[in-house]
DNA sequence: GATATTTGTTTGCAGCGGCTAACAACCTTG
DNA sequence: CAAGGTTGTTAGCCGCTGCAAACAAATATC
């Protein structure tokens, strides 16, 4: 079953949260996303139904393998993406935003063109 | 009030119709989409609530002015990101299915700066 | 003219993905 | 230990956007 776009946006979220903080509460995702408590821990049971993540004694949550392999290919799509809207000139907070919408419906193909694109012409100027 | 998705790509398609066949009915937006009629009657239906299109007597869709330019920012954003995708070297079909889908979430700051790089270093090759 | 097809509408369903309200369980702290 | 804040869950709502079933109206065909 491929994931939901809300799904990918939770997993990279847990994920960027847990490389700067280490432990990852619900309550901190939806402060990240802005989101109500209802909202990630219903989002949370179905990640954790899904093999996604764990949740332990504490109210920690452990992304799985399976959970960080989905999570990191969706953030290294972000990070692409950004970068090649800031190439092109674009300020890092637009690109940031519009990286988080296009990374959830961009084809592989696009995105390893672009991938290619910036491997060759760099990443930083225009 | 912003359109929806939905209503963007049911203008869009609308549109390009009406510049091959000059007459679209609901059935031909339903096809080219892959719709049910259903779908198709119900946008139909809020799109004319809204101002965006009439219906004459024959069931024909006419685009208001207010359609009409809502269909052809869409569509000239839809242009850009095929133009550009494929400048990448992505094949045109891949091109144009992620057209579809990044056209209505991409900001217009971004879309901007794709049509000034567009402009500047040409559209076929790369 | 009768039947059949095409087209559009109405009704109601389903999944997604937000939300609030209310409750429960757990701190924490006076 | 009692009172209050924090966090998570449950229940249920709503809008969006697809769907199918069933009906209605118009058109085509025999």
């Amino acid at each position: 079953m491929s994931l939901h776009e809300s799904a990918e946006m939770y997993l990279e979220t847990i994920y960027t949260l847990s490389q700067e903080n280490h432990f990852v509460r619900s309550i901190d995702v939806a402060e990240s996303l802005g989101y109500s408590r209802p909202s990630i821990s219903r989002a949370v049971g179905l990640l954790k139904n899904d093999g996604y993540l764990s949740v332990d004694e504490s109210g920690f949550l452990i992304l799985t393998d399976k959970g960080i392999a989905a999570a990191q290919k969706v953030y290294e799509r972000h990070t692409i993406l950004t970068a090649a809207l800031m190439a092109l000139g674009v300020d890092k907070e637009s690109a940031t935003e519009d990286a988080c919408r296009i990374e959830h419906v961009i084809s592989d193909k696009s995105l390893d063109a672009i991938k290619a694109h910036l491997a060759k012409y760099g990443n930083g100027t225009e």
